[in-house]
DNA sequence: ACAAAACCCGACTAAAATACTAGGGATTTA
DNA sequence: TAAATCCCTAGTATTTTAGTCGGGTTTTGT
């Protein structure tokens, strides 16, 4: 079980932009030097958080990125999840519309439980973090 | 982020083993069949298992797998962790010994808080969960 | 006007991980 | 001694990941 490369530099280029973006757009090109991610990478990871509602980008020269909500209503899992999709490590396949539901033999479908409990926790810690905290935290330490 | 195939097939076959197994060992083909996973596919978690001392084997004709201890005293934690290793989504470069640790930019250290919550909230989850209780829930099912 | 700085977008690819399968043992029991 | 069973190591097809590459388009300063 692992979070891809996505989650992890798509979360630190997030508060990096966060920190250094309060007045003006912050260019991928500073994000890249600070976070050593390259530009090509990052310019991926910040689509999804366009798509997602969660930046603003501004064209041309001295433009950039600026978040679009105040770090503080900004939760870490709203960030995780537009870069990495559900953060649910198993669906159920009684949950998959698509395929047939085989849910037949019962230690099957009693893991379920497991998964949900996991798939939850998962969940209530990252909608429980917010991006602001983890501003603040990243202030202090300089 | 996702759990593998050895996690999910490995949980439901141990917990059929602590259904099916109680008085005598359960063969790999019975397994495989409730279950429908191959029997080859089997021998690996189960290997996995027994590595982790949490089933024990018997050879021969009428062998099979037996748990090692009481349901009730394995958490699920337990049976994944054997299967999947860690179960970290994320190991912070900070604790790599091998490499050279590079904390340099801060937000990528605060991202180290995260991380360490998501594994934290994961492994409280599964460790809170045992065997015994699912085990009871699939008889109550049938 | 135009060059440079920036975002935008889709295709491509190398490497790694996953999810198995295959095939040959070694043991035990009826 | 044959059949059932566990045991072990390799190999391999598929999928996913982690990026790169090469072309755009937009905006601004001069």
């Amino acid at each position: 079980m692992k979070l891809s490369t996505k989650g992890r530099y798509g979360l630190r280029a997030f508060i990096d932009l966060a920190v250094w973006g309060e007045e003006e757009p912050v260019s991928l090109t500073s994000i890249a030097e600070r976070q050593n991610i390259s530009v090509s990478y990052l310019e991926q990871l910040m689509a999804k958080l366009k798509r997602a509602g969660l930046v603003n980008s501004v064209r041309g020269v001295n433009g950039g990125y600026t978040i679009a909500k105040p770090a503080e209503e900004i939760s870490v899992g709203d960030v995780l999840r537009a870069l990495e999709g559900d953060l649910a490590p198993v669906e159920c396949p009684g949950l998959d519309k698509s395929k047939a539901t085989q849910c037949d033999s019962s230690a099957h479908c009693v893991s379920k439980i497991v998964w949900k409990r996991i798939n939850d926790s998962i969940n209530d810690t990252v909608d429980s973090i917010y991006i602001g905290e983890l501003v603040k935290e990243s202030k202090r330490e300089q």
